[in-house]
DNA sequence: AATGAATGAGGGTTCATTCAT
DNA sequence: AATGAATGAACCCTCATTCAT
């Protein structure tokens, strides 16, 4: 029964990778299965509909991340050094070898919007996904209670959508960069700290600019 | 003549819609035929292969939206005000009919991912694609010179990479607004509007915050 | 209706052209009207089918190939030298401009064995083509007349074969030769000459060999 | 996996029987499937491309053939009845249930006129096809050390281009007998043996007629 | 009469999924 | 339980032929 886990793994990891390299509809049930070493008729005995090895697979991206979040969350870091540390977080993923996991993460918004989902499976992915916004609001309270962060600046909406668009924009980001050649221009990571310094020191300081 | 032209935007308003709708690779060739009330071979007759169709109405959208920020571009205003008005006609995707254009975007710049297009179509694309990069860029020259913006913080690449941040993520959302039950949430149109005074105050403003 | 005529024969040297550069299925109706330089309709108002150019320009083909032998055979040589005239023209056909000619011919008793023809337009076809096996007959005749072949090897069916087989041959040598690499090897002219000097020494002395 | 060569057998079955009667451009791969008994995608993963078919069912017609060659080549007769046993397999080649193997070559060498093969394919054909040129050359070399055929003759090209010669007609004689109306008279068995004759007594014999 | 426009009936091929061992 | 084999439905695209001007 490890066993089967473990073969459970391999067409999990074979199907992840195919997925990220050829996208959801160019990777056939075949060659996941080639690739795990298994038949078909395995493959589809684990996972009866593709769109159920694709969801699986998007449940584990979301759950490797929440962990990270988690860390910053319970660390004893200020509200301020948790949310340049969220930020930080999400640079990375467009330039570590994670960027797997937001490639995949972009892959499956473009996906459900043509493929209807199954409520149920959405909402349990929805759940993982609202945690990290939470992290972030709690970061935000913290940080005006410890004095990291300016009352007013937190209380608004702007910091929240800024990192709402900044974590929509990574995804874009490492997604592009699989293009030899995008027509959009992704940003180099100086630039992308320079906006992280932009939101922070907004945090940090109070009143309007 | 005139109503070749006239059967050509039959089906190029057909395909568009079936392919805002149901994205590029769930709308077939047939589909778009039947909705245009011609034959495939028809449609085939016009755009002999099906990415030239997909090709022909991106180059279409992005034609649409050049003409705004030329105005913008060409208008008496600011430098500063020009950039406000960038900002705005971005947000203004968004909210109004205009979505299925960003839309359309969105889904192109997935397509071509796991579909290789020949490069030049997608040279020609690029090259009114990166037309409103440009439109940035001379708004912040402009604005410099007339002192509505800050030298110092022009001259970075914050405010570029901020708007390219912004661009993406406000495509993003226009596409996701189609979704019944997005698993990502949009912000509301008032949060987008503070991040807007965000950027806008950092231009205003000289020094670092 | 001179223009009518010219119309006509412009069409039928593309369809020709065409026919022997890609075949007859290979070759579309649009193709051809294009290199005639006129609509597709008019190329279908002059030959209401496909079929119907294919057997104009067989029957051209042949119609171009009877005078040579009619020449031959009116001529005022020995019923020997008529034989090798016969034989000489043969030999030509895959070492002259004409061979798209042969081509043609090969091409059709392919497409025919496939493609039901009118019976009529048939037989119209196979009387030009018996009639040059006619002349070879009436040139064995004269030969034993007037000497020049031997009767008793004029009498029986060896030549008769030997030239079917060889004419045959030299149609087939003729196709192949379009293809850049055959598979079946084409013997050089000294070959054919050879087998020429063979068949005409046959003809001459009596007696088996 | 008998079960599966079976099927595969079936399948060849199938198509070679409909490209024999119909030619290979007018078979559909729907309909060998349906002759076959299988589901069209069956056949495919079977014969992943049209072509594979074709050529799979050419290399076997040949391989049918070459070892009848063999034979010949191995055998203890003398030269001159090795050259005239392989005459005697041509002409069987008309007249027997075998004609459709030659049947399936003539239209081949049509397909690949305005196909394009690829090489590799091409070349294993070519292998099979040219070994049969070596017998006749073997049995020629032979003839003349045994003293069975005349060292003269054998040695100009007169009497490989007379095979080859009669190779190519007798491919198109059993092409051509399949047609109900042929325009081309196919010669009767009796003409094809006096030709045989002929070739025979020309190799015993030395000096030329 | 001349023509470009229009089209349906296929043809080859793919793939998620089911069947049978 | 594991698997290769089997498959129909669908997709993109072509072309001889007809229609409408």
């Amino acid at each position: 029964m490890q066993a089967k886990q473990l073969k459970r793994q391999q067409m999990l990891a074979a199907a992840r990778h195919l997925f990220t390299e050829y996208g959801f509809e160019r990777t056939t049930m075949q060659k996941i299965a080639d690739e795990a070493s298994v038949g078909v008729a395995t493959l589809f005995r684990y996972f009866p509909r593709k769109e159920l090895l694709i969801i699986e697979i998007i449940k584990n991206v979301i759950e490797e991340m929440v962990p990270h979040f988690d860390d910053i969350n319970s660390s004893s870091s200020s509200g301020y050094e948790k949310i340049e540390a969220i930020i930080d977080a999400y640079i990375q993923y467009v330039y570590t070898a994670k960027r797997d996991a937001v490639t995949l993460l972009e892959s499956f918004e473009y996906y459900i919007t043509y493929n209807p989902v199954e409520e149920d499976l959405l909402n349990e992915i929805n759940q993982s996904y609202t945690k990290i916004g939470r992290v972030m609001n709690q970061a935000l309270e913290q940080g005006v209670e410890d004095g990291s962060i300016s009352e007013e600046n937190a209380k608004n909406m702007t910091v929240m959508t800024m990192m709402n668009l900044f974590g929509i924009a990574i995804k874009k980001y490492a997604f592009l960069s699989l293009l030899p050649n995008s027509i959009v221009p992704v940003p180099s990571k100086k630039g992308l700290e320079e906006v992280k310094q932009l939101i922070l020191s907004y945090l940090k300081r109070g009143g309007t600019f």
